[in-house]
DNA sequence: GCTATATTGGATTTACCACTCCAAATCTCG
DNA sequence: CGAGATTTGGAGTGGTAAATCCAATATAGC
């Protein structure tokens, strides 16, 4: 059983935007309020669409959760693009860092990360929503990873160092961070966890020689 | 304006039996499914009490959701018993790390964090839950605090180390741990985060002289 | 232009779920 | 034991939100 992309249904360029007008709508709404405190009709009334236009591009509420998850995931890993790949000197992770804690400062230090906050709420709900996620991550991660392990072939970094493990854990201390400022609305939180997480690889990296 | 406690309110002993039922079986139940999906129905049945009962303890299903925030506070910090205001030294931290990672495997990686889970759900839908959950982590974090300060304050820790700081990226590396944990359905990331943040705060420790 | 298909409007249905209500049973304490 | 308070049973209610339905309009491709 394969699962259809929009581009697959027949949909018309004006189809298409319509769709992606209430993907939107949604995804912003779901950032603000969760799963569960949004409804189809907020939906519908946010993107200007009809009850028959949302139930004509999904065929239910979980179907449109599912492409939330999906623009998220773009939208969230998009908007680190500059960085993401590129991460293999201190001086760029730093300034990946000051990014993430930039973001957040705009946003108030609300709403958490939306890859986070959706995965705590529906993880557990929907097998595939946590399939979603977990690819969503590993994306992220790849573009962690591959920096760290370009740091550690070229020997920027000990050869005893793990990049592939230092790269977990930096994505978790950046979703860590992310929850406990999201929670005390206060980016020290993702600063600190950030931080420590950076100093521990700069303490493995190699003296210039 | 002071809100009454459950004792403050005249519940006889079995009154409050039948309370920690209910509040047991929901805490259960929205670990499991979430909020959103706990209906106040299912609390019945697993609690074995009537929907009078319910709402003769708690005025709604938000009041009885704060409920269940302070029992999982309580639950979570004291799990940890042994552990928290004792991690003054490398070997208790490694203790209390391996501690984590059994308990998540003994739960199949499945649910995450009580408190993370809770947060990333019901933080933005009702600003009391957010206070809620923040004096939580924050006692969660005293906890491994004050076993920083003591290695600080004994001088195991290099002078211009930040226990504090430490302790909120020791936390955040927990918590991001879990979620990752969670959604990979596997120890490693909790495992890589927490190693990474423990090898950090030991390359911190003065060498023994 | 004509036909099939895609898109849209919006009223309606269906189901569920939080919460109420009132009466009955049980307990407390003088 | 008796009066007042607490606890319990369970049917019922009101509102809400997901999903359906049918008809009308627009669009694409031959």
């Amino acid at each position: 059983m394969t699962t259809l992309t929009a581009e697959e249904r027949n949909f018309t360029p004006k189809g298409l935007a319509t769709r992606g007008r209430i993907v939107e709508a949604a995804a912003r709404l779901i950032h603000e309020r969760g799963v569960a405190g949004t409804t189809t009709e907020e939906v519908r009334d946010a993107a200007d669409v009809s009850s028959s236009q949302l139930y004509h591009y999904f065929k239910d509420k979980l179907a449109l959760v599912r492409a939330v998850i999906a623009y998220q995931t773009d939208a969230v890993i998009g908007a680190q693009d500059e960085f993401l790949g590129h991460l293999d000197s201190m001086q760029a992770l730093r300034r990946w860092r000051d990014f993430l804690v930039r973001i957040q400062r705009g946003l108030r230090c609300a709403g958490g990360c939306p890859l986070g906050t959706l995965s705590s709420e529906i993880a557990e709900i929907v097998p595939e929503f946590r399939i979603d996620l977990n690819r969503a991550f590993t994306r992220w991660e790849d573009g962690i990873r591959s920096g760290l392990r370009a740091m550690h072939a070229r020997g920027a970094l000990r050869k005893d160092a793990d990049p592939d493990r230092l790269a977990t854990a930096l994505l978790a201390a950046v979703q860590g961070g992310l929850l406990l400022t999201q929670i005390r609305r206060n980016t020290k939180p993702l600063e600190a966890a950030v931080d420590a997480m950076l100093d521990h690889i700069e303490s493995l990296m190699k003296k210039r020689d």
